[in-house]
DNA sequence: TAGCTCGTTGGACAA
DNA sequence: TTTGTCCAACGAGCT
């Protein structure tokens, strides 16, 4: 091959990974040192406290990982096109490699530098990994982009999907390393508060952890996961969000594992897979109609009398998980204790925001960004416009969740409820007390108050929603 | 092409 | 207690 011996720049942003992993496999295999970069950029920079927290500790670990090879994760802070040309000043690398992100500002941002590199003479290139699907590889026979759910994954199901790739065996390492900033200096953390030593110990941190959580949802919950990932209270989710957030594993090894599962007759594996595809939707839309972000996607909405003042008592308590709605106050808790909550919540929740408080779907959306761990644009724009009502989906508006239903048969036991949940148990387990030592002391709860009545009765708040929707004047 | 079918995750009520 | 039906109607996507 006889390749270049200059140095290519692995410049990482939301693959924390060795396996499977393009970029860093065509960077190897170009045969001159390889010098992974992180930047600290105004996009890193402003992501919501949980996921720019959990972002520290990714970044801290992957660089761990690195020097384990030999290799180093070098950091800077600043404007990426200013930092990458002042590193190839200093290292003499001719080439500049990344996995591409598909939120409009990433793109704006890595198609400009991509411009000015070339324009350089450099070698930039972007690669695939994040996705099993590039966004615009998938169309209907129109030639048009999906819209619909279902019809997207008869289109992609049986597609082949890229075995992912081993992890290099060796990543060539320069003769001298440029400088790199401190990340303790960096504050990633800083806007946690004291929620985060509660938090740390719920985090899956590093692609090794998530491979092991892999295997094991693969060979013990994946047979059983069309019951077990409705139930909150059970460990039957495959509990990898965080990690292909941050690409600390990558959705094709979770597509083959589960391929794998499905020839092993364990039924509930299509239905996982489904929800990658769920994902890949996600982005899809995120791609076509980058709007999705930021307004309704089906305009219509914009007319609806959607509540918008955050410092209105019920998004108060609705944040604080206070709104005497158990299922709700439970989701709402567990999400500021591990900075994760399970499906069935996030469902529930948000239903309960945008219908029986009618509430705007961006405060959902800008809470969520704040308080996650698994924070990820597409997959919560999508999820919150898909319980509002407002998104691309087929969801009648009289889907109101009832959260007193929706415990009786999802939590009969209540044993989610008791989990995060501390008034009026005499003994409340620690996740439960545990919320009163991560929420912001100016919050007005105390574990042994009494619990709330409900702000609102879970059938006022749907009649009053269903009234609401069916005199919108569009 | 015009028609046909279907729409992740629900609730209320009647039988 | 469980099961079936209705709750709008539109537009996406296929045939």
């Amino acid at each position: 091959m006889g390749g270049s011996k200059k140095p290519v720049i692995l410049w990482i942003r939301r693959d924390l990974r060795l396996s499977d992993h393009p970029a860093l496999r065509a960077a190897c295999a170009r045969g001159g040192p390889v010098i992974p970069l992180f930047i600290l950029d105004d996009l890193a920079d402003g992501l919501g406290a949980a996921p720019k927290w959990r972002l520290g500790l990714g970044i801290g670990h992957f660089a761990q990982v690195l020097a384990d090879k030999g290799s180093r994760l070098i950091l800077r802070r600043g404007k990426p096109l200013d930092v990458l040309r002042a590193l190839i000043d200093e290292t003499g690398a001719d080439a500049v490699y990344w996995s591409r992100l598909y939120d409009p500002d990433s793109v704006a941002r890595d198609t400009g530098i991509k411009t000015a590199l070339k324009e350089d003479g450099l070698d930039a290139r972007s690669f695939g990994g994040h996705l099993l699907f590039e966004p615009w590889s998938v169309e209907t026979q129109a030639g048009e982009h999906y819209k619909v759910y279902t019809p997207f994954w008869n289109a992609v199901k049986t597609r082949d999907v890229d075995q992912p790739l081993a992890a290099p065996d060796a990543i060539p390492a320069p003769d001298a390393w440029p400088d790199s900033d401190a990340l303790d200096d960096w504050g990633m953390g800083a806007a946690m508060d004291r929620g985060a030593d509660i938090v740390r110990p719920h985090v899956q941190l590093g692609e090794g952890a998530a491979m092991v959580r892999l295997d094991h949802f693969i060979a013990d919950i994946a047979a059983g996961y069309a019951d077990s990932r409705n139930c909150p209270a059970e460990d039957g989710t495959s509990n990898l969000s965080e990690n292909l957030a941050l690409g600390e594993i990558s959705p094709h090894r979770c597509w083959h594992a589960a391929t794998r599962a499905r020839h092993e007759g364990k039924r509930g594996a299509e239905i996982w897979q489904k929800e990658l595809v769920w994902r890949e939707f996600a982005y899809h839309l995120m791609h076509h109609t980058p709007c999705i972000l930021t307004a309704n996607w089906k305009p219509d909405w914009d007319a609806f009398p959607w509540n918008t003042d955050e410092r209105l008592a019920p998004v108060k308590a609705w944040k604080q998980g206070r709104t005497g709605m158990p299922f709700v106050d439970a989701a709402m808790r567990e999400m500021y204790v591990t900075g994760r909550m399970h499906n069935r919540g996030r469902m529930i929740v948000a239903s309960y925001l945008t219908k029986h408080l009618m509430c705007h779907w961006k405060i959902g959306l800008d809470w969520f960004a704040d308080c996650l761990i698994d924070w990820d644009p597409a997959n919560n724009a999508l999820g919150w416009q898909w319980s509002a009502g407002s998104g691309p989906d087929a969801t009648p508006y009289f889907r109101v969740f009832n959260p007193q239903t929706q415990l009786d048969r999802f939590d009969p036991d209540r044993i989610y409820v008791r989990t995060w949940i501390a008034e009026g148990q005499a003994d409340p387990p620690d996740t439960a007390t545990d919320y009163f030592r991560a929420i912001p002391r100016h919050w007005p709860m105390r574990s042994d108050d009494a619990y709330p009545d409900p702000i609102v009765g879970p059938k006022e708040g749907r009649a009053a929603a269903l009234d609401a929707y069916e005199n919108r004047d569009f």
